[in-house]
DNA sequence: GCGGGTCAATTGTCAGACAACTTGCCGGGG
DNA sequence: CCCCGGCAAGTTGTCTGACAATTGACCCGC
């Protein structure tokens, strides 16, 4: 059973879709009656919204819906090929190799197993390659079988879809660094040309680190955006 | 005066500072008491930081300190000499060129003035050139006396201080690009070079568009991180 | 016309209660 | 002795109702 509370943060996430910016929402009461839930609960989730900065609160007056900041950003894991869809982009893999190899020293420690295995695949848009990755994760999280069937480009969209270990987050790298060897082979780009690189490790609910991936992308296709947020010791002080 | 729920959240801010990662807080109705605050009101504070990651709680069990995650990422907007410092590094400012010009269309668009400030330098780590920032500023926006006394290479820095507007945050675009012209000479880097750049808008809690900024950075000196959550709408789906 | 007071609406906070859940303890039965 | 079931205490999750603080509009008297 769901509780109240992810329920009304999904109900609230969806009605702000729906929303204009600078609409008002309804008030507090009328919004907790029509989402079934307390005013406390509401507020819990709205007093969430707000700090992501999807709302603004003013006493007295009501709470207005925020001009929508990057969507597509870089605050929510998703998988290129998501991201790729979500603005219409035509996306496929092209060449892929799946290994197994034993894990390095390195590998070992991090992911906690002795044999690894090693995706490299690269991603195709509109049928010109835009991206080059490698994910190395311990052997055994995925089974061959879901791999060969359900495997279209993202080793995250096969996890998250698994729903098994729990992911909740994971953390990048972000650098530029020049096309060699065989990444700028697959991406058919002459060697030293620029590429901006992610790499990144997956950590699960539990803390444990699940997937260890490098990204190589060809600049201009896809757009990576972040929001950062003034913190709150410089920007509340006197 | 200054409202219990921000008290509240700044507060349990430095006690999670001041704790260990796998440590257990205080109950909510101890916490609540030794705060001053309502059982309520610590819990919308609570909340708030949960879904940020830095705590997890268990019904029935208690409440558990998040190993921190990378803390000087991308998600808190401070400047570069911000970052630089909290790692001990040597960082200063190198040739600098202040330039007042007749708004471009664009600009005169974005930001809504007609004249613009564009504030151009280096900065040096160790004594050696690792990025080129250019600020795009709305004539007027800092006083010529505050800049060329209080000006030691970050306009964000400049900008926080004041007070006055109160910046919220920035989105940037990032993206790999090869040194050319000016920037390469700048650098001190042969053209072609590969470059990390951000583009940056800079936001006021109005809303209002402040600065426009391009910054390139040499790889490989500063680490640039970012933290991506599993969305709501996957993560919890059954 | 204008100034001030009043009033309704909204968000901010509080106090107390009960529900749901987890863990450990203790006692009884095998 | 071991196992297991129930009980009790402690914790987070949610609800109810109330009052405080703030804002904006309305109305009335001057």
């Amino acid at each position: 059973m769901i509780k109240p509370y992810q329920r009304t943060a999904l109900a609230l996430d969806e009605l702000l879709d729906r929303s204009q910016p600078g609409e008002v929402l309804p008030s507090e009461p009328k919004l907790a009656e029509q989402l079934g839930v307390s005013r406390a609960t509401l507020r819990e989730a709205m007093r969430a919204l707000e700090d992501r900065g999807r709302i603004v609160r003013r006493q007295g007056v009501g709470t207005y819906v925020r001009p929508t900041i990057i969507e597509a950003g870089l605050e929510e894991l998703v998988s290129i090929e998501s991201m790729a869809a979500s603005v219409g982009l035509d996306v496929e893999m092209g060449d892929s190799e799946i290994h197994r190899r034993n894990a390095n020293p390195d590998e070992a420690e991090l992911l906690g197993v002795d044999k690894v295995v090693e995706i490299r695949r690269v991603i195709l848009a509109e049928g010109v390659p835009v991206a080059y990755l490698v994910d190395t994760i311990g052997e055994g999280l995925i089974q061959e079988a879901v791999l060969s069937r359900e495997f279209h480009g993202s080793v995250l969209d096969v996890l998250l879809k698994g729903g098994e270990p729990e992911l909740e987050y994971s953390t990048s790298e972000i650098s530029a660094v020049s096309a060699e060897g065989r990444v700028a082979d697959r991406l058919r780009v002459s060697e030293g040309s620029v590429l901006l690189q992610f790499e990144a490790s997956l950590f699960t609910k539990d803390g444990e680190l699940v997937d260890l991936s490098q990204s190589y992308f060809l600049p201009g296709t896809f757009k990576f955006h972040v929001v950062r947020r003034v913190g709150r010791r410089l920007g509340t002080a006197a």
